[in-house]
Parts: C-alpha cells; structure tokens; sequence
DNA sequence: CAATAGTTTCTGTATTGACTGAAATTACTG
DNA sequence: CAGTAATTTCAGTCAATACAGAAACTATTG
C-alpha cells in the first residue's frame, strides 16, 4: 500500500506531533495511519507504508493496545490480526485525555497529597506549604472537570466548549456567591438575568 | 543550599512529569526549584541544589525564559543574575497552555489548513477528507475555548471549571437548536429553565 | 503432524538528545 | 584598563530510547 503525498504528511505531522508530547513517533504515526484510513490494517501493511521494522509496528500496537487506542480485530477469510482505531475523533481525545489523566496527573496528585499527608512537612516554610497545597489544587480542580467531560456525549461536549467564556455572564462574573445567590434568587421566582440569544450562537 | 527531602521529591517529580510530557527533566526540575522556593536563585545555586552542571542550568534556564516561565531579575549588591518565576500556580498553567498552543497546536492547525486547501485533497477518498476536517474542528474548538479562558481571571476560571457539566442544565441538553431556542424564548420574555441553586454549590 | 503463515521476543546497533567541562565571551570592578 | 566575576557557547561524552533483524514461538492449514 501506497500512501498519497496528502496524507503522509498528515500522518508525518502526526508522528512529530506525537513526539512534542512525549508520544513514541513510530506510535503517533502507526495511530495516524490506522485513523486517516480508516479501515482495519494488518501489520506488514502498516510496516510496508511506513517503511519502518515489522518489530517495531508489532511494538507500537502493542502500546496503542495499552492506550485502549486500537483494537485487534479479525476479517473474513484472513488469518492475520488486523487493527483498528476509532474514526471519531472526538472519542480519540476522549479515550487520550481519561488515559493521561489516569498515568500522569493521578499519580501526581498522590505525590503531592503524600508531601502534605508527611509529618516532615511541618518543617517547611509556610510557602512552600502553601504552593504544593495550591498545586495539588489545581490539578484536582482540573481532574474533576475533565471527569465530567468525559462523561458528556460529543454533541453536548462540542456546545458546552463552544460556550466559552460566555458561561461567565451566566455565573455573575463575581464571587462564587454571587452566582449561588443569583441561582437562588431565580429559584425563589425572581427573572434571571440571562445570557441574550446572540451570545450563545456563534 | 540545600534541599530538604520533601521538596527534594517535590522537584524530582516534577522532573519526571516534565519528561512525560516532552520537556527537559533538567528544565522542569528548574521551574519547579524555583516555583517551590519562591525567591530568585542565581544559576550557582541551582546548579549546587540540583547538581547538574552550570552550563546546563545556562541552558535550561534560557529555555524556561523562552516558555516566558522565568524571568531575570537583580538583588541589590548583587551582580549576578537571579532568576525567578512566577509563584501563582494559575498563572503558570496559563502560561504553559499559551504557549504549548502557541508552538504546537497553532501549527498543527496551520497543516491540517493547507492539507484541506490543497487542490490534491480532491483525489482522496471522501471519509479520509472528512476525519482531517473534523479533526480541525476539534483543533479549533479547543483552541477558541482556551483562547477565551486564558483570558478569564483566576477567580473567575475556577469558578468555570467548578461548575463543569452542571453546566449542561443551563444549555438544554438537548441538541444546539435547543440551547438557541432556549436562549430566544427567554430574550421573549418567556420563564427560562433554570438550574436550582442546589446545582449551582458544590 | 509437517509445513507454513503470522506474531512476538530479544539482542545488538544507531540515533537522538541530554549533559558535562573547558574554552570563549561578556560584563563588571577597583 | 587590567583583573576578576559571571555567563554563554561549544565540542565531546554519555545515557536513553528507538529501531532493525534474527530467532523463537504460536497458531493455522492441508
């Protein structure tokens, strides 16, 4: 199989951008094949469009299999493993995001609340205390919402983004009281002040 | 100087977390020295803390200038250069997105635009050029989405993330039509829907 | 069950990039 | 402006990882 100039670059691009994010080139590459086509690919097709070892494609897979990223699967009258991707891309990010989230910022988290859990940690100074404090909540913060993310189907996800910042008049753009006592207000019957129609279509 | 334990782990995690994500473990270990001890250091006492080589601090910490994570500031009788960053952990992260966008997404757009201006692309199959155009969607939704956080305060940010999906009461749930329509009907005069306060607290 | 197709594992090599130490440069001081 | 402090640059070394090729293994077929 011969690829088109079109989408070896895309494929290519793929693979460095992979690399920029600490992602295996041969690996984004391998991902960006089986997506950009579309169709399940048995490896010596993957190592005969890529021109790289058929170890290193059986490797690779190994590693998108671990990322839930790819999946083998069998066709008709062939004996040979084939893999597959998700064509939604979407869904992609979806699966990177929850796989990254469980790797690298979950075993953060517990470092830092392991620092903070540590009697030691008396003998720091007061600062120091409070970034890690600080730190740890930032990154909870941010798992909690990319956990609820996750949970959103696409057709939600895409409006709830496209939303933006425009979510801030609806929260008062104060205090977080503020929004609770607009909140409370609305549900005591008072009219809302709400976003006009403009703002929320793009 | 000499680092206690703590943050001794504090900062070789970091270094680890860093490699993951595709910068320098040097590099990040610097930052966080830095963040963690919250004053300007000079290049000596890094080097001495983290014991890698002065030529290597050098290195790093330009790098880190041009992330616009360190800047160089000077004490009193001191002529030597201090380097510090900035010790409000929002901020940082701020920055990080910025520029990890600015270098590595902004790009990657710019690709998947001339993949998709190209007169070639005509010649591909018609799934193949779909999943690049969708693919640039997501690119860009993401980008405009954190375009617009990026310019929200802290205060207000976390206020945004904290309310995550609860969100999606306030926009229908239901298709983009919906969250239109809803919108209309209450610039109408008519009684919105609107979340109960119990959903707007956490 | 022999032959073959297909896949994985493993060992060695190559490449990359991180890092060091020394030399060169620049900035500062008396 | 000579001497010193501070910083950067650069060439070479080292370590980590990616990758290839061969060998070993497993499954499938007639």
């Amino acid at each position: 199989m011969d690829l088109s100039p079109t989408l070896t670059r895309f494929v290519l691009h793929w693979g460095e951008m992979g690399a920029r994010w600490g992602v295996n080139r041969t690996v984004a590459q391998i991902h960006a094949l089986l997506y950009i086509t579309g169709r399940p690919m048995h490896a010596e097709e993957i190592t005969d469009t890529l021109g790289v070892a058929r170890s290193n494609v059986s490797t690779s897979i190994r590693e998108l299999q671990g990322w839930n990223l790819v999946k083998l699967v069998h066709l008709n009258g062939d004996r040979r493993d084939h893999f597959e991707t998700s064509t939604q891309v979407w869904e992609l990010l979806r699966t990177i995001v929850r796989e990254r989230q469980h790797r690298e910022i979950a075993p953060t988290v517990e470092v830092l609340r392991e620092l903070l859990a540590d009697p030691a940690l008396s003998k720091e100074p007061a600062d120091a205390k409070l970034r890690i404090r600080e730190t740890l909540e930032l990154l909870e913060t941010l798992t909690a919402w990319s956990d609820e993310m996750l949970k959103l189907d696409t057709a939600t996800l895409t409006k709830v983004l496209k939303l933006g910042a425009r979510i801030k008049k609806l929260i008062g753009g104060g205090s977080l009281d503020n929004a609770a006592n607009s909140a409370a207000n609305q549900a005591r019957g008072k009219p809302p002040q709400i976003t006009p129609a403009h703002l929320l279509e793009p």
